[in-house]
DNA sequence: GAGTTTGAAACT
DNA sequence: CAGTTTCAAACTC
């Protein structure tokens, strides 16, 4: 069944009933993980995973993967239509692997290759992209762990969050078939598959031009024998045409129900029953109708930033579904890796055994001590991590259900003041940069990002261009990382009895170094100019002056330390 | 455990 | 945007 990695599917997707019934009754042996996703501006891309060997075995019986657009894209673009992946790609890849049961396959993904969409990046550079971020396998599978505790309903009731051009699409199943906008003849539209709480599928089609629209699958649409989605009329006012259902429902604040900046944390997590969407808010996707502004529910309300880029402030009890359950909605923290996570959540995952759900997972996080900022201020880890404090030591404590209304208002402030106030810290992870970066850098002035103030080495990263440190010392990787615990390159030197932190190599670079380097940068570049160069044989040449300079510089660290050259 | 240090967040 | 204040975590004793 495996069509080996080298085909390619350039036209529609095949989603082979039998396969896609097999996932949703369990079967295993096969199995196809989809995802779809559709964007105003590309087509639909369906990744699909055929699978063979021992399915209770996630580390075998890895297909191919195909990244496939099956409608035409842009003619103008340098986008692949089609690529493929190995199952070593996939499992680490952004998209995060998951598997819930043995035997029950489910993809849940991070689509991170937006920037792939949007830049025109090449096939083969989104394979280098997945193939840069390969370090992250173990914490994938450390992921399975989790997953693999929540039973086939959580399976079908919690969706993936998946980032897709400046909308999260949100997947929770992989049975969906795709819902084409035939009416406007082209993937106008953002579509979203959402589950309600009863497992009852629900495809909100966000378009841009208009209102977002919803349809409404009834329950058992997805049954055995019948892999296409039976979509039904929702009942709502100012109607459009939007098949294949042909009727829509003008939801009149979309914001709500599904977009998201990107990059966004829902900023709710509840620990305990998750609340019925539709129990909360009525019959509609459970979602609210005809309200604006501050709903019942403190997180209910839309941030009005127009189409397409609002906030989902959805209640925590029912967002944490999809978020604890499925996927953050940072792709670069996806999959719960340790190195990557905001600093709550490293700890969290690492003080966890892997045993437990993601209950466990999050009653173990380290408890907050907040006296004065009633924890509705990113002062808060807590806060800042969208939780809400549970078992911690803050006084006058509003991040909680009781004071809904409060910790709405804050989420609002901060999201108003920074919109990625939410945002994982560390993230970005690139060619050559797997380990990720501060978005923001730190900006240590005394502890030479030598010490858990900053944040850059408490996240165990080094310090980037971005960081705007003072006297940093912590900006070279390490050859040597303890396994356990993190080295910075001068706590490597001092284990190797070359004396005290103050005898730290980085110490020999001091101002006259830097201005001599810079002086010999310059004079180089000057003598480019000088010689006509362009501009890219200028920058080589600087930069192999660079090179001399360091290798000098290094020269002299190793003479003052005693080393051999 | 109290006091100090630190840097991010918040404020002006 | 820069400087100051507030805050809570990290650190020291």
């Amino acid at each position: 069944m495996n069509k080996g990695k080298d085909e390619f599917d350039t036209g529609q997707q095949e989603l082979p009933a039998e396969r896609l019934n097999n996932i949703s009754t369990g079967v295993p042996n096969e199995g196809i993980m989809s995802v779809e996703g559709y964007s105003e501006d590309r087509a639909l891309f369906y990744l699909s995973r055929e699978i063979e060997g021992d399915e209770t075995d996630p580390n075998s019986g890895c297909g191919s993967f195909r990244f496939c657009c099956p409608v035409p894209c842009d003619q103008n673009s340098t986008m692949s239509h089609c690529t493929t992946a190995t199952c070593q790609d996939f499992m680490s890849s952004p998209y995060r692997y998951m598997n819930p049961n043995p035997g029950l396959n489910s993809a849940a993904c991070s689509w991170t290759s937006e920037g792939a969409l949007h830049y025109g990046m090449m096939s083969r550079e989104i394979c280098d992209a997945v193939a840069s971020i390969s370090s992250d396998v173990t914490e994938e599978r450390s992921e399975e762990v989790f997953i693999k505790q929540e039973s086939t309903f959580e399976l079908r009731d919690k969706p993936d969050i998946c980032q897709h051009g400046n909308h999260p699409i949100v997947f929770l199943s992989p049975l969906d078939p795709p819902v084409e906008n035939s009416a406007a003849g082209q993937m106008s539209n953002v579509c979203q598959v959402l589950h309600d709480a009863n497992g009852r599928p629900q495809v909100v089609v966000v378009n841009h031009q208009s209102l977002p629209t919803i349809h409404s699958m009834p329950l058992g649409s997805h049954s055995s024998t019948s892999p296409e989605p039976q979509f039904h009329t929702a009942q709502g006012s100012n109607p459009e045409l939007c098949p294949p259902c042909g009727k829509v429902e003008d939801l009149g604040h979309f914001d709500y129900i599904s977009s998201y900046p990107v990059g966004r944390m829902i900023p709710s997590s509840l620990p305990g029953p998750c609340t019925l969407p539709s129990q909360q808010y009525g019959p509609s996707l459970g979602l609210p109708s005809g309200h604006q502004g501050l709903p019942s529910s403190p997180y209910g309300a839309a941030v009005p930033l127009g189409p397409g880029f609002g906030y989902n402030l959805m209640p925590g009890p029912y967002m944490s579904q999809f978020h604890q359950n499925s996927c953050s909605l940072y792709p670069d923290t996806l999959g719960l890796n340790p190195e990557s996570q905001p600093k709550m959540i490293q700890r969290q995952y690492e003080n966890t055994a892997l045993s437990g759900s993601h209950w466990d997972y999050k009653s173990q996080r380290k408890p907050c001590n907040c006296t004065k900022s009633q924890c509705l201020k990113l002062y808060c880890d807590c806060f800042a991590n969208g939780e809400v404090c549970s078992n911690c030591n803050c006084i006058n404590c509003c991040n909680n259900t009781e004071h809904e209304t409060e910790r709405y208002k804050a989420i609002k402030i901060c999201l108003e003041r920074n919109p990625e106030a939410f945002r994982p810290k560390i993230g970005n992870r690139k060619l050559g940069d797997p380990k990720g970066r501060h978005n923001k850098g730190c900006n240590c002035k005394r502890s030479g990002c030598l010490k858990n103030y900053c944040e850059c080495y408490e996240a165990k990263i080094m310090c980037s261009s971005t960081c705007k440190c003072i006297g940093c010392r912590n900006y070279e990787e390490s050859p040597k990382r303890k396994s356990v615990g993190w080295a910075s390159p001068c706590m490597m030197m001092s284990e190797k009895g070359m004396g005290q932190k103050s005898r730290c190599p980085l110490a020999c670079i001091t101002l006259d170094v830097v201005e001599a380097t810079c002086g010999c940068l310059l004079a180089q570049a000057e003598e480019a100019e000088k010689e006509g160069c362009t501009l890219s044989q200028a920058e080589q040449m600087i930069l192999e002056e660079f090179g001399q300079c360091l290798t000098q510089i290094e020269q002299s660290i190793f003479k003052s330390s005693g080393l051999p050259v």
